[in-house]
DNA sequence: TGAGTTTATCATATGAATATGCTAAATCCA
DNA sequence: TGGATTTAGCATATTCATATGATAAACTCA
């Protein structure tokens, strides 16, 4: 799996919020709403938009009429950016065999022809907006 | 991280063993061996090679003159079928997202973006084997 | 102001992956 | 045969991601 179950989350609730924002502009959105409609769980999730408010990818507020929102338009944010607020490392590039010394100098047996994948994955999650993957048309 | 650390380990063993291989041929070779090589836990390798031995893709001998060898010839053995011998599933292509109820009728908003890349990987895993991963010359 | 609502934070529980240690079974060889 | 060696298997420990629950802090609005 190339995201942890706590990624996943971030970036369903990133999308939704994507979603709602264009429906209601600049409106909050609060974690009960996000965790329902993803379906995952409420408390936890809470937990994981908090750290994506203190990675500037959201904004939030608290009291009545608050919630959380984009922190900025969707098609400036990037998978890599949300997945990276919420996991570390975002993918171990250096070596697919999670040797912790793998250098280019002693690289290991994958190296070379890990690179080129790893290069690929990583523009992937670099250039996909939530811009991109915010619905368009369909059912919800 | 796209292998686990289990099926790193798994990974690493099997490159050892088919290096292993091309110089003295079939014998087996112990765990201490390989765990030292490539610098693991022993008694957790051993778990680890056993699940090997037991999805085929290694043979295994006991006693004296006992220990680990290839199954088959290195290029016949994928990074798709070890990583599968020990860690299910290998990358679920379904759903980036993780969701469960993503489908082609309704698929989860990274569906189309996600597929290409998925199909990638699946093929690098699939088509890479030993003999490619194998060291050829250089340094150990 | 003060009651109600919502996020923030902390403390703890659970579960799965990872790791360790011991005993059993198989094999070799003197 | 019997002792030594090595894998097989089991039982348990540790660690970390995931999850839960309770309290604190911030905010709204009547």
């Amino acid at each position: 799996m190339l995201l942890s179950q706590t990624g996943s989350y971030a970036m369903r609730a990133a999308i939704h919020l994507a979603e709602r924002a264009e429906e209601d502009g600049a409106e909050p959105v609060r974690v009960g709403e996000i965790a329902e409609s993803i379906g995952v769980p409420r408390n936890y999730l809470s937990k994981v938009l908090n750290q994506l408010v203190r990675a500037g990818v959201l904004s939030s507020e608290r009291g009545p009429r608050g919630g959380f929102a984009l922190a900025m338009p969707a098609d400036e944010i990037s998978m890599a950016r949300i997945v990276e607020s919420v996991e570390t490392p975002l993918l171990d590039r250096r070596c697919l065999l999670g040797r912790p010394e793998c250098t280019d100098a002693d690289p290991c047996a994958a190296h070379p022809h890990w690179q080129a994948l790893a290069d690929r994955i990583t523009s992937f999650l670099e250039e996909t907006t939530l811009a991109d993957l915010r619905r368009t048309g369909g059912k919800r």
